[in-house]
RNA sequence: GCGGGCGUAGCCAAGGGGUUAAGGCACUGGGUUGUGGUCCCAGCAUUCGUGGGUUCAAGUCCCAUCGUCCGCCCCA
C-alpha cells in the first residue's frame, strides 16, 4: 500500500459522517438553547500563546505540539487545544467590550503528537465552551449543566461527573509545598515519573496509576482541606447549585487538570466503555488565563469534548443513520437515457432527492441496484416512454407501478 | 519516549514448512423478450504489508523495516 492518512489521523468516511453530523447538530441546538455563540479562531497561532496559556511544563506543550517555523521565520504552532486561542480572540477584539459575559463555543480540529490508541488521535476534534466574565458559582453550574445536556441531547447516557477544586492560585501553592514536604521523606519509594514530578509539578503526582505510589499517598494532605475559606465557600456553592440542578457528581479529590490555567473547580465527565481514554468532557475554571495572556482581570470557566471519543461510544450502541434516496431513475435505450438526466433534474428541482443509474445494462440490473439504494421510488424509462413522453413510477416496497406524464411526476410522487 | 499483540482480496477470515492459497460477505456477468428484494451458475489473490535470510522447498521459521491495535505516559 502506496499512500496512507498520516499515522493518528483517519478518514471520517460517508457512512460515519451522518453520526458527526448529527453530534455536531445537538450539540449547536443545546449551546445556542443557553445563549452561546460560536467562535472560529484559526487552526495554528503564535507558538508563544500556548506556551504561556497552557504552561511550560505540562506535557502537552513540553512534548506533543506540533511546532514548526515559517518561511517568514514566525514559530507557529497547530493548536492542541481550543481555549487559548479563544481567549486570544476575546482580548485581541476586546470581545469584553461588548458585555459583562461572553458566552461562546467552538468545534473544529486539535492537533497532539501522541501514540494513537482507543480514543485518542494526533488529529482529533473537540467542541467547546467558554464562559467569560463572571466568577459566580453559578456559571461553573451552568457550564457543567450544559455539558451534560448536550451529552444527553446527543444522546448518551451511563455518564459520570467528577469533581474537585484546585482551589485560588494561592491555594495552589500552600498545598503544593505541603504535599512536596509530606512526599519528601519517601522519595526513594516513588516511582520515577512521580519522583521528577516532585520538583516539577508535584500535584501530577496524586493522579499517577502506580500502586506503590498511590498508598504512600493515602495519608498524603488533601487539595479540598488546604483551600481558604473563600475557595472552600466557593467549592460548597457550586455543589449546592448542582444538587439543585439534579446533576449527580462524584468528589474526586485527585482530579487535577493537566493544563497549567485552571484554578476553583475542574470537573470531568467520563464513561466506563471506553477503555484507558475514559474522558469524554473536561473542563474548569480558569480565572487567571486572560489577564496572564495581556487581557483584563476576567473570571472564567469553559470545557471540552472530545468528538471521537463520542462518536465511539455512538458505534457502540450502534446508532447509525442512513439517508435515504427517494428516487432512483432507471433508463435503458439511447432516446430514454438522453432524458433520464432532465427528469432527475426536474425532480431535484421539486425538492425530491433523486440518483440515477448511469450504467445502460439490463433492466433487471438497474432494479437491483434501485432496490439495494434504498430508494422509496423507481422511475423507468425506456423506448416506450421516451416517445410517449410519460414514465413508469414504481413504488418498491408494495411493488404498484402506474404510468405518470412527466410534468404530473413530481406531485405523483408527494402523493 | 517505553511495553505487548497483530498484518492473507474492498470487508470477515482458514491455513503453523511440501507447492492449484479453503469459505463467507460485497462486487461483476449469466439463468434468451423491459422489472428488484429469494434461488441457481460462473468470475473475482501467479500471491500472503515490505526487504533480506534459513531451507531442496516459506503465507507458514529467523532478522529487519513499515503499518495497525492495545496498554504506559498524557489528555478530550
Amino acid at each position: 500500500m502506496g499512500l496512507l492518512a498520516v499515522k493518528g489521523t483517519r478518514d471520517i468516511l460517508p457512512d460515519e459522517v451522518g453520526l458527526w453530523q448529527k453530534v455536531e447538530r445537538s450539540a449547536r441546538e443545546v449551546l445556542s438553547l443557553a445563549g452561546y455563540r460560536e467562535i472560529r479562531p484559526p487552526i495554528f497561532e503564535f507558538t508563544d500563546l500556548f506556551v504561556r496559556g497552557i504552561g511550560e511544563a505540562t506535557d502537552v506543550v513540553d512534548k506533543e505540539m506540533y511546532s514548526f517555523r515559517t518561511k517568514g521565520d514566525d514559530d507557529i504552532t497547530l493548536r492542541p487545544e481550543g481555549t487559548a486561542g479563544v481567549v486570544r480572540s476575546y482580548i485581541q477584539h476586546a470581545l469584553h467590550a461588548q458585555g459583562d459575559v461572553q458566552r461562546l463555543w467552538y468545534c473544529g480540529p486539535m492537533f497532539r503528537y501522541e501514540r494513537p490508541q482507543k480514543g485518542r488521535q494526533r488529529q482529533f476534534h473537540q467542541i467547546g465552551l467558554e464562559l467569560l466574565g463572571t466568577d459566580d458559582p453559578r456559571a461553573d453550574a451552568e457550564a457543567i449543566a450544559v455539558a451534560a445536556d448536550t451529552l444527553k441531547a446527543i444522546g448518551l447516557a451511563n455518564l459520570s461527573v467528577s469533581l474537585n477544586s484546585v482551589g485560588s492560585r494561592e491555594d495552589r501553592q500552600a498545598f503544593r509545598s505541603a504535599l512536596t514536604t509530606y512526599l519528601e521523606p519517601f522519595k526513594n519509594d516513588l516511582d520515577p515519573d512521580s519522583q521528577s514530578r516532585l520538583t516539577r509539578n508535584p500535584l501530577r503526582i496524586l493522579d499517577s496509576k502506580v500502586e506503590r505510589t498511590q498508598e504512600l499517598l493515602v495519608n498524603a494532605p488533601q487539595l479540598l482541606d488546604t483551600l481558604c475559606s473563600e475557595s472552600r465557600s466557593r467549592f460548597d456553592r457550586v455543589r449546592s447549585q448542582l444538587e439543585a440542578l439534579g446533576i449527580q457528581y462524584a468528589i474526586d479529590p485527585k482530579l487535577v487538570r493537566g493544563l497549567d490555567y485552571y484554578t476553583h473547580t475542574a470537573f470531568e465527565i467520563q464513561s466506563d466503555d471506553l477503555g484507558a481514554q475514559n474522558a469524554v468532557c473536561g473542563g474548569g475554571r480558569y480565572d487567571g488565563l486572560v489577564s496572564e495572556l495581556g487581557g483584563p482581570e476576567t473570571a472564567s470557566v469553559g470545557w471540552a469534548m472530545g468528538l471521537e471519543r463520542l462518536i465511539l461510544l455512538l458505534l457502540e450502541k450502534q446508532e447509525a443513520p442512513r439517508l435515504p434516496v427517494d428516487v432512483y431513475v432507471i433508463s435503458k435505450g439511447e432516446a430514454a437515457e438522453n432524458v433520464a438526466l432532465a427528469i432527475a433534474q426536474q425532480l431535484r428541482a421539486g425538492n425530491i432527492a433523486t440518483r440515477m443509474d448511469f450504467s445502460a445494462s439490463a433492466f433487471k440490473k438497474q432494479f437491483k441496484r434501485a432496490d439495494r439504494s434504498g430508494a422509496t421510488w423507481a422511475i423507468i424509462i425506456g423506448d416506450a416512454e421516451a416517445e410517449s413522453g410519460s414514465v413508469q413510477l414504481k413504488h418498491l416496497d408494495s411493488g404498484e407501478q402506474t404510468t405518470v406524464n412527466r410534468a404530473d411526476l413530481v406531485s405523483a410522487i408527494r402523493g
